[in-house]
RNA sequence: CGCGGGAUGGAGCAGCCCGGUAGCUCGUCAGGCUCAUAACCUGAAGGUCGUCAGUUCAAAUCUGGCUCCCGCAACCA
């Protein structure tokens, strides 16, 4: 391959709990990038992992009579178990228990430290054992001779601990330098905005190491500290290239093409992260690409709304492709999006089921009960086959142009404005009329819009992969001919064509369902 | 004046950068078709584009003020 390696990872999830909809969603999408690139022929690496060291999985394993492995372990194969429902399987899991990222992460932090970038010093502040925060001094305010949290009435005590420094105030130049060369550095643009305005108000070196607790990689020469959670979590990213060996079989995915994340950790991907690389004197991802959130009817879930619902429960419900299709094509990247019953519903009878499930139904079991069961005979095109041809022909690039931007939404959007212009024309050429006034022109439409059908077909398999490997198996394209290389080549006229099926189901509601 | 985003027909959004008949999806209503997964096609109703003022021949679109909503605000995935 000649194309630029393409390591594209989603954020790595804490595991202290289970899986939501949000690391669902984001796993989705970054299968979906990572499929598409594949389909256009690109050497691809998709890597997620877990996050699984810290002082909230010891509390959690002492509350779960687990040790912290053991929870890890148990989140660990949740994920799995979610990646595979979602048939969203990541290349590469990188967990930072794993030997091979403890060297990993040792061998970064020697390298900050050789550039001078790390020093002791004593991390101090006002901190609530309960809420178990710190709080600066205007956030805290004195009852009675003694300080309490502001926002949560708890009391505070001055704590100083020892702790490892990142001087990350030095890099508050080097980063606004690299924003200002990159403008794609961050996207959407409106984080980018926040990213910068925030290291150009100056940055704060960045406490590296704790001593307060030990379920965590040990610093270098000193193991009365764990690194704390920064270093420790973003190097998983350059752990899965093999790193510190440069030379391995996977270095050359280093740099990351994207990292996937979600809102709420920009400024650790887009700030600690790439300045840690810039210590390290090691490339930095080309691209950080932030995602919104997921609410359950427009609220944030909780537990006491009692509105979670697990990824599992939706996929079980609606079934994979549904869901897929739903949280890619609802919510434009990047932006908030809500989900529902009856929005997941509409989505998917109106748009897979109706638009093109059924458009290949009516068209496919034409052929099969007028064409012989065969492709049909391509006779001369008229303008109008002609048209809906260019239309679909089109869709390649938009599609190519859209994911550059990560504009997944747009890319289905264009797809399923030629999926209603295909029903328009199959309705405007009425091949069921032309079966008793003109079976060659009948077949020709019936050509065209199979032709359509495998177009589309090819194009949506990032999205609807199960779905999408139904409708190509219906058109009898080849397996070895899907990839949008082929995206060119003409159904064959006279192909055996096995017999029509249902590509998308539609979701009948239990309660209004005819007994 | 801390930073950023938003306010457009019943719902969700696009348009705003580069001013000039307000567009899309869903929903509603009416009609058509019968190949098809009660699906598909056509048409209609419905918005003084948060508010006040300004610039202009002309503003959803530019300028300024105001109101409301949502994130972030440093060690919290």
């Amino acid at each position: 391959m000649t194309k630029t390696p393409y390591l594209v990872t989603t954020a790595i999830p804490y595991a202290n709990g289970a899986p939501h909809i949000g690391h669902a969603y984001e796993r989705i999408a970054t299968d979906v990038m990572a499929r598409f690139q594949r389909l256009d022929g690109t050497d691809v690496l998709f890597v997620t992992g877990m996050d699984e060291h810290g002082q909230k999985m010891q509390q959690t394993a002492v509350r779960d009579g687990l040790t912290p492995q053991g929870l890890a372990d148990r989140t660990a194969a949740q994920f799995e178990v979610m990646g595979d429902m979602l048939n969203a399987r990541a290349d590469d899991i990188v967990r930072t228990t794993s030997e091979r990222h403890k060297a990993s992460v040792t061998a970064i932090w020697k390298r900050m430290e050789a550039k001078g970038d790390i020093y002791l010093s004593k991390y101090s502040g006002w901190y609530s054992v309960r809420d178990e925060a710190y709080y600066g001094e205007d956030e805290i305010e004195e009852r009675d001779g003694r300080r309490f949290s502001i926002k949560t009435s708890t009391l505070v005590e001055w704590v100083e601990e020892e702790s490892y420094f990142f001087k990350l105030s030095a890099y508050a130049k080097p980063l606004l330098e690299h924003f200002a060369k990159n403008p794609d550095f961050i996207v959407p643009e409106q984080y980018r905005k926040e990213v910068v305005s925030f290291v150009e108000r100056g940055l704060l070196d960045l406490s590296m190491s704790r001593t307060t607790f030990d379920w965590g990689i040990p610093v270098p020469g000193n193991p009365k500290h764990v690194m704390y959670v920064w270093v420790d979590a973003l190097t998983n990213y350059i752990t899965a290239t093999g790193f510190p060996d440069r030379n391995g079989p996977k270095s050359h995915y280093w740099p990351a093409a994207a990292h996937v994340i979600g809102k709420d950790i920009t400024r650790f991907h887009a700030i600690y992260w790439p300045a840690f690389l810039m210590s390290a004197d090691l490339p930095l991802p080309k691209q950080i690409v932030v995602h919104g959130f997921l609410f359950n009817r427009g609220e944030k879930m909780s537990k006491s709304t009692g509105n979670i619902v697990s990824p599992t429960d939706l996929v079980e419900r609606y079934g994979v492709d549904p869901v897929r299709y739903y949280f890619m094509r609802e919510v434009p990247f990047g932006q908030d999006g809500r989900y529902s019953h009856e929005a997941i519903i509409a989505r998917m009878n109106a748009e897979l089921a109706n638009d093109l499930g059924n458009l290949a139904q009516r068209s496919l079991s034409m052929v099969n009960k007028n064409c012989g069961a065969k492709v049909p005979v391509k006779g001369t095109l008229t303008a109008p086959d002609e048209e809906i041809l260019t239309a679909a022909d089109a869709l390649l690039a938009e599609c190519r142009k859209q994911h550059g931007d990560y504009a997944i939404s747009k890319a289905m959007d264009a797809i399923w404005r030629v999926v209603a212009e295909a029903n328009r024309y199959f309705a405007g050429q009425e091949p069921w009329a032309l079966k008793k006034t003109d079976p060659a022109r009948m077949e020709t439409v019936l050509w065209t819009t199979a032709e359509v059908l495998r177009m589309i077909g090819i194009l949506i398999q990032p999205y609807v992969p199960q779905s999408a490997a139904k409708l190509l198996d219906l058109l009898a394209v080849p397996e070895d001919k899907r990839s949008f290389a082929h995206f060119g080549d003409r159904l064959q006229s006279g192909a055996n064509l096995p017999p029509p099926a249902a590509i998308f189901p539609r979701f009948v509601d239990e309660e209004t369902k005819p007994a």
